[in-house]
DNA sequence: CCCCATTTGTCCGTATGTATC
DNA sequence: CGATACATACGGACAAATGGG
């Protein structure tokens, strides 16, 4: 459980990949905050820029939320509701513009599902909440 | 355009923004390299930290690509194949986590497609290149 | 409202390693 | 080879946001 200095892997992939470790095994469930970087500093005995990358990490990951004054915390993934995609359509994942980030409220880490439609409208929704399904063809 | 050390929105954010805002007006066009860190210091006024994570987030959006010991290059965006989405299965986009990363040798910032079929098989693929597709119901 | 402890944001100095040209 | 540039990592310092009393 403790950090290699010597390792040929740097310190602060060591500390994301534990962290990771830690919040898929829901040792640290959604909505707990993580320790904070100056308690994470003395517990791996390593610096606090190795610490702030491995956060940094795990945002772009979209497994954690940081909140300036407050703290990290782990992102409760959320209800994933099933939305079929349309007849016709086709669909792309891809990371939103800030301005896109901004409108919808995501956090980092978070794609975003560009649906072009049959019509030739493209449709712009998170990517976090939705799982795309395609019916199978029983029909009767 | 410059930086705003009083303003609410982290300095880092507000460079991103607008490195960001350079890049999809075009003025910084995809395989251009990005002004050097320490450039970008100088030129801003701010200190290393904020221009490193300002990049770092431009990375984890997809936008810009960092190579050690050359500098950060806008991405191009990729040549996209389309996929069919196989009928009876569903899909989910989020981001890689960093083992995923490697092994599938994608860029910071490319979210990757989980696909989930109607064995129960799940499939991973980059979601960069692929666009996912369901065809029209016209057949006879 | 203010005060205060906690926590993250930002800057600086320094150092070493490694990749590119 | 050297110059440049980014990656990693430590230390210290102060600013600013949060939340509780």
């Amino acid at each position: 459980m403790t950090v290699d200095p010597r390792s040929h892997t740097p310190v602060y992939v060591q500390v994301a990949d534990f962290l990771r470790t830690r919040i898929e095994s829901g040792e640290l469930a959604p909505g707990e905050s993580l320790p904070s970087e100056a308690r994470l500093t003395q517990e791996y005995g390593i610096g606090r820029e190795a610490v702030r990358m491995a956060i940094s990490t795990l945002r772009s990951e979209g497994l954690v939320s940081t909140v300036r004054g407050h703290g990290t915390r782990v992102r409760s993934t959320p209800e994933r509701h099933q939305m079929e995609l349309p007849a016709g359509s086709s669909v792309v994942a891809r990371m939103p513009t800030g301005r896109e980030r901004t409108e919808l409220q995501l956090d980092e880490g978070v794609p975003i599902l560009e649906i072009r439609h049959r019509t030739g409208k493209t449709e712009v929704k998170p990517g976090d909440p939705i799982e795309l399904t395609r019916p199978g063809e029983d029909k009767p």
